[in-house]
DNA sequence: GTTGTTGCAAAGAATTTGCAACATA
DNA sequence: TATGTTGCAAATTCTTTGCAACAAC
């Protein structure tokens, strides 16, 4: 995401391009693991690009309502990871917290006819696996 | 579960058979829907039978991790539902937060296989499916 | 009796909110 | 310039811990 694309995507969800949103959304460009609040905040400072900690907060959170994130539970703390628009599913390192997302048609299949089965009007779904990815296996 | 199932139950997972935990567990026998810690402990204050805040969470932690309880996000806060022992998935409705237990031999498939295409080593994985039971579709 | 458990009060940690200064469009 | 955004400090909320009284075995 180029910082014209990332500028659209902000304006695109009625969010100001600012100094600070643009910060957040180019760090988490790069990443493959999901980050919590706190560590982006944190690493932000560290990288003398220092965005305040309740600004992390909602932008991330904004972010999240507006597709561009995916969120995970991490040991009660929220973490977040740039993702394409588009439903999946994911792959989590337990270790690296490295998140691939992976389609799954199957999935999609058995939800629509576990809710019909039993009467469910689905409104989200989710399919997560968890593990140690092949790098982190090796290390250990 | 009866009383001295209860009792057998606790005792199996190296934990004393006090009144407060056979409250706890009486009170989510007959429970369809998950609960939190603090809804739990307002619940029993209420019912008369009142088990400190810090119990209620110990309680519910240490069943949890016995493998009694299945364990829920629910925005942020953790919510527990009793559980059979055996691996499974969950139908939930975001209404009444009510919770059933699904099978789910095709995820399980799937899941082994994602996981080797990938070179993971498989922890642990989840599929839960969200949505509005029919008696809450049908009072809105 | 010994050891695990309880529950209060206090501490901790993550997240949210009020509000005045500020930046974007 | 008008309105959205920032960031500090303070408040909230969920959860955990220290510790002395207490209950289960």
């Amino acid at each position: 995401m180029a910082i014209q694309a990332a500028q659209d995507a902000l304006r695109g969800a009625g969010l100001r391009a600012t100094r600070q949103r643009l910060t957040v959304l180019e760090s988490l460009r790069s990443r493959e693991a999901s980050v919590t609040a706190q560590e982006l905040h944190m690493e932000l400072r560290q990288a003398g690009e220092p965005v305040g900690l309740t600004t992390v907060y909602r932008t991330l959170t904004a972010l999240a309502e507006a597709g561009f994130l995916d969120t995970f539970n991490r040991d009660g703390e929220q973490a977040f990871r740039l993702c394409g628009n588009a439903h999946h599913h994911h792959l989590v390192c337990e270790v690296c917290n490295r998140v691939e997302e992976i389609g799954a048609a199957d999935v999609e299949r058995w939800v629509d006819d576990v809710a019909l089965r039993h009467g469910y009007h689905v409104t989200a779904h989710r399919a997560d696996i968890f593990g140690i990815c092949a790098e982190c296996y090796a290390q250990r």
